[in-house]
RNA sequence: GUCUCAGUAGCUCAGUUGGAUAGAGCAACAGCCUUCUAAGCUGUGGGUCGGGGGUUCGAGUCCCUCCUGAGACGCCA
């Protein structure tokens, strides 16, 4: 497949051997030791030249000699490799052709002994804090905030597949002056009936309202700002109505985290820390941190940053206050080793101040905070915005999703059991998919068609090609439940037919194992899109196969090998969807 | 204005430490279901990698500069 990994020139680890072995070869001649010369080699742009290329450029200065003599020097020294089938200098380039049928037996092996392709134990004993979903009460739960769900998801469990243990927490948006805002537009113009009848979006629309009168008058943000104070000074009528537009949000929140399969270690709103700050500004104060600057008093940060507001001027507490109590918390409370925030782009400085702050606090731990940011949902190119009721509601799009699944299935496959359950699947996946497919830092502008496919690159086309391993498994009589080592098929072919590996077997079996330094990868970068990408390239791979390819009707080893070939992508797709937060159904 | 991030096919996007002729998906068009699920496969067309300099054997990738877009920039979160 030109998309594949193997294109894409993956640094895998099957391959980081067979590079090692073959670089080996080259010592004597060149002086280079095996590491040096392994890190040089890479896989062509065309496949049709080779599986692994060694450009000989960087040689030929320490060697003195042109690239292509050298190339042609170097391929004399691979007749003895028994892993090489083939090697041939073109231009600078040293060109090799691995020995399928060895290659293919050996990453079938590797793949199945699990070791560490698909877990490991890099993160063992260590703790990574992660805070994710954070959605507001008392406002709709958006497309927006679907984007920190899941890249956060994704990244724990990523995580755990080193051995870190996580802690999940969700952020709630509980305090703060929008609380102050919509208490004053419910008391003004409000109604309790209309509000319990549809809570969420009534409150959204009271706030929207509150936003376009207080633009003619301003007087009413100082009436927000004074009902916030006296929020935070324990206002008992105003905490009963804090209370209820939590209880009702939490309901509708649970509901669409249920159909996400979200879950958390930790519900633990700003609020939390109301409690938790004085001592925060008690210790800014004694570390001679604090200094008085209008009426407020923030912590100046230098030159390169502007200062970060401590507490305001009427002494209520502000954003950062609340996100230094976390901090200390996490660190403190769930003996974090790593503090990740996934929150989105347009709050890089916040914590970047967050984190300076807590560095002249002393703290050797803000070293070990990072904004986890991704790009914004737009729609239109526009920013989408709750102030101004430009949104889409997350819940609407998931609804919509699952209806057009369950209309494709009542038209392919009318009959399958559980239709209902696997279109929540398949529509829930799309969605997923298509916001973990895409480079966390870019902008997505939101598209209800996009959002929606179901063919080409798409959570569903993944989905679709691990029931097709499923369902071989299945006529075939092996197929087993999980992704467990005893889910294997066993026999494994131990002759090296020629012509058994044909091109789509090989470059199935090339991008297959690359999943193991894709996660490796996708956990160091913090980047979920990684495994993504790879699970289409796995499944576009597998199609190709899968239509190349007769399984069921071929025999003997043949057949031993396609089938645990198929029974290695099924394993692979199986982990890498679990991996990000998707269903995989066997049948769809 | 300052800082940050981005700019690759009509649209949405891939392109590891600089390597060979820059790749997918969608959309369009043309093929493939008596054969393991056609949510699939194959093929065709489609590009000054925002512009311009520089570094070097070699730049979509690194540096500088300009243009464009988005975001942030003290009492919202």
């Amino acid at each position: 497949m030109s998309g594949s990994a193997v294109e894409r020139r993956e640094d895998v680890m099957v391959l980081q051997r067979y590079k090692l072995q073959i670089a080996s070869h080259f010592v004597a001649q060149t002086g280079w030791t095996a590491e040096e010369l392994a890190n040089l080699m890479e896989v062509p742009p065309d496949r049709t030249l080779g599986d692994l290329a060694l450009p000989c450029f960087k040689l030929a200065k320490t060697m003195r000699l042109a690239p292509p003599v050298i190339a042609q020097a170097l391929a004399q020294d691979l007749q003895t490799c028994t892993i090489v089938h083939h090697a041939e200098a073109t231009g600078g380039y040293l060109n090799v052709r691995l020995t399928r049928e060895t290659v293919t037996t050996d990453t079938l092996v590797h793949l199945r002994s699990n070791e560490t392709v698909f877990q490991d134990a890099r993160g063992a004993g260590q703790t990574v804090a992660i805070d994710l979903s954070s959605p507001n009460i008392a406002k709709p739960f958006s497309m927006g905030h679907l984007r920190s769900t899941v890249i956060g998801t994704a990244l724990a469990n990523l995580f755990e597949t080193s051995g870190y243990k996580t802690v999940r927490i969700n952020h709630l948006g509980d305090w703060g002056t929008q609380f102050g805002k919509i208490i004053v537009a419910y008391r003004t113009y409000g109604d309790e009936a209309t509000v319990s009848a549809n809570p969420i979006t009534e409150l959204n629309r009271l706030y929207v309202q509150f936003h376009e009168e207080a633009n003619e008058r301003p007087e009413l943000d100082d009436a927000a700002r004074a009902a916030f104070k006296r929020l935070e000074d324990g206002n008992e009528e105003d905490l009963t109505l804090w209370r209820y537009m939590i209880d009702v949000s939490m309901k509708e929140f649970e509901k669409t985290y249920r159909l996400l399969g979200t879950k958390f270690d930790y519900n633990l709103g700003e609020s939390f820390y109301n409690d938790k700050m004085d001592a925060v500004v008690d210790e800014l104060r004694e570390k001679g941190l604090l200094e008085e600057s209008d009426g407020a008093e923030v912590v100046q940060l230098g030159e390169t940053m502007p200062p970060c507001l401590i507490r305001r001027s009427d002494g209520a507490t502000l954003y950062p206050t609340r996100d230094l109590a976390a901090a200390l918390y996490r660190a403190r409370h769930f003996h974090a080793d790593h503090l990740l925030y996934v929150v989105g782009g347009e709050q890089r400085l916040h914590f970047q101040q967050v984190f300076a702050v807590l560095r002249k606090m002393g703290y050797t731990f803000a070293d070990a905070c990072e904004h986890i940011a991704f790009g914004l949902m737009r729609m239109g190119g526009k920013k989408m915005s709750t102030r101004k009721g430009q949104i889409v509601r997350l819940q609407e799009v998931l609804d919509e999703a699952i209806t057009r699944a369950r209309a494709i299935i009542e038209e392919k496959n009318p009959h399958l059991q559980n239709a209902d359950a696997v279109a929540r699947a398949v529509g829930v996946g799309a969605v997923i998919f298509n916001d973990l497919k895409t480079y966390r830092l870019h902008d997505i502008d939101f598209t209800m068609d996009t959002a929606l496919a179901f063919d080409g690159e798409t959570g569903p086309y993944v989905q679709y090609a691990h029931a097709r391993t499923c369902s071989i498994l299945r006529k075939a009589g092996v197929l087993q439940a999980g992704p467990s080592v005893e889910g294997w098929v066993t026999s494994l072919p131990n002759t090296h037919a020629e012509d058994a590996v044909d091109d789509a077997t090989w470059y199935l079996t090339l991008t297959l194992q690359g999943i193991e330094a894709i996660r490796v990868r996708a956990i160091e970068e913090r980047d979920p899109s990684l495994v993504a990408k790879h699970a289409l390239d796995i499944a576009q791979a597998f199609n190709r196969f899968y239509h190349d390819c007769p399984i069921l009707t071929s025999d003997g080893e043949l057949k031993a090998m396609r089938l645990a070939l198929t029974d290695a992508v099924r394993v692979a797709l199986l982990h890498a969807m679990t991996w990000l937060g998707i269903e995989a159904p066997s049948e769809i």
